[in-house]
This record gives structure tokens, C-alpha cells and sequence, in this order.
DNA sequence: GGTATATTTCGTCAATTGTCGAAATGAAGG
DNA sequence: CCTTCATTTCGACAATTGACGAAATATACC
């Protein structure tokens, strides 16, 4: 039971759905991530790992950057099939292509200038919640 | 994404998975349910709202009594899917066999004697999670 | 070794959630 | 109509959660 609660309650935050559903596209580095999702860092590496503990996504670390990718097909069952479903149901929700539009721009840039431009508090693409009403703490520093 | 996360969001608690397992056997009346979990009616009432709201399952009343039952084949896509996954994914854990077997003793109460029990705070059966350790208040009158 | 830096961990705060009991609702039967 | 009673709604409270910034960790490069 803790493992499939350890699913449905990683799943049950937009965030988080956000994340995965953008790592369905393959490997992403966790400053990319950050870059899309328009949250601090730390708040980001917290979703991750709610994430990975549940078994739906693995992260492999290479030098100073860490990777993440969805779970293999050698995770837990119970996790592989919650991802099918979520592929299924999650691109086409408004929000997802959005963040997959978004997506390739920040792949345009390279993750050195990425962080660069994180710890600067500057965003390489429109950041759409910004226009949402939410308001994003880096763009102040 | 709102119904994403609804559903999502309704699945991330034990008790709502719980409710949603026993549902499998086929329509419930509330004070089953009710007796199965061992919580408060208006604990339970709530559950099965946010179970409701998500499309997961269906409400019918007859008279006093109110059934629920999974949601059928015209549900949201969605939520069928995250049922199947429920489905194939639930009955194998200890806690909803356990249920399983418990539900088995309530069904062979009469409704009618099973509500009335519950307003004197009579459990029809073992009650597994008060040996747990966790108290049910509804011993105490 | 020392510095720079990508990511994680920690501490804190506001918001959300699960739970209960009490009161409200609504349907049956006298 | 008035009572009974199964269920739901309401209000309160404790526990959990998501967010942040600051500090810690770990890796690379000098």
C-alpha cells in the first residue's frame, strides 16, 4: 500500500504532473526543469525526489549536473503503468503543450548559460504563469 | 488539468482507495462503507464526495439510503483509465484483501441492522485498525 | 588546496487537507 | 404534521504539504 500511495500522492500536484510530462521528450537536466516549472530550485529538487522515491522517474548523476528520466521498464509495474496512463492522458491537457512549446526553447539554450542565467534571475523564454497573475520571486533580486 | 488533478488528487488518500477497492464487488450503501473504514459518517461522506467530483464513482439514492458504485463505461476517459489502473493494481495489496474479507461479514448484516448498530456504536466486525493502534472514537458513546 | 557552482538539505511559513462532532437536509412512516 | 433516521454540510482543529531562502554538499577547474 505505501508503494501505491507513494504513486498517487507523488502525482497529486500540478507540478509535478508538469515534470513528468515533460520528461517524456527523454533526459532532461534539473536546471532545464527549473527553467520550465518557474520555481526556486530547492522547491524543484524537492518534487524530484518525491518523484524518484515513488519509482517513477530515475536520475543519474554526470558531473555537476544530474539528469532525470522517466522510469525504465525495469521500475515497479505499479509505477510503469501509472506513467502509461499519464502519457495518455497528459499531452494533450492545455498546460502540457504549452510547457512542451516552452520546452524546446529552453533546449535551444545550453545548460551552462541556463544556470548562468538562472542564478542572474533571468529567464530565457516568456515564463507563461507570469502573465497568469502568478508572481515569480527571481525576477526580483 | 483540473480533472487530471482531481482525479489524481482524489487517489493520493488510503481511505478514498480503500472506499474505491470495496466498490469493485459492485454497488455500496454508505453505512457499509462507513463500517468498513471505521471513520466518522461525515468523514466518509466527504470521501466519497471527492471521489465523486473526480468521476470515479456514481451516486443513486433510494429512499433514506445512498449507493455508490464505480463509474461506469460513459464515465470521463480519465477516469476509466485510472479505475482500470486501480483495478489491476489494488487488489494485491494486504490492506484491501483484509478489507475484502471484512466486507464479506458486513454484507451479511441487514442495512437496516447495520445503521442501527452504528448509532449505538456497535461494530459488525473485528474492526482490523483498532488492533492496529489507531482509536476509533465511535467506541466511546 | 582553494574557488566556483549545480544540486540538495534544512528551517520556516502559509495554505490545504483529513478528521471529528454538531447541526442541517431530506425521505418514510405513523 | 411530526417523528425517525440515513446522509450531508458546517465549523473547528491538528497534521501535512508546497513554497521560499539560506546553508550544506559535491563536483570541476585552477
Amino acid at each position: 500500500m505505501r508503494e501505491i500511495l507513494a504513486i498517487t500522492r507523488a502525482l497529486a500536484d500540478e507540478n509535478r504532473l508538469r515534470a513528468l510530462a515533460c520528461l517524456r521528450i527523454g533526459e532532461l537536466c534539473v536546471c532545464q526543469i527549473i527553467e520550465l516549472l518557474g520555481l526556486a530550485a530547492s522547491t524543484v529538487s524537492r518534487h524530484l525526489w518525491i518523484l524518484r522515491q515513488a519509482g517513477l522517474i530515475e536520475g543519474r548523476k554526470e558531473g555537476r549536473w544530474m539528469y532525470y528520466r522517466l522510469a525504465g521498464p525495469d521500475a515497479p509495474p505499479a509505477a510503469r503503468a501509472a506513467i502509461d496512463w499519464l502519457m495518455t492522458v497528459l499531452p494533450s491537457e492545455k498546460r502540457i503543450a504549452e510547457d512542451a512549446r516552452r520546452l524546446k526553447l529552453i533546449l535551444k539554450v545550453e545548460p551552462e548559460v541556463l544556470c548562468c542565467n538562472q542564478r542572474e534571475g533571468i529567464s530565457c523564454c516568456p515564463a507563461p504563469e507570469a502573465a497568469g497573475g502568478r508572481i515569480t520571486r527571481r525576477s526580483r533580486p
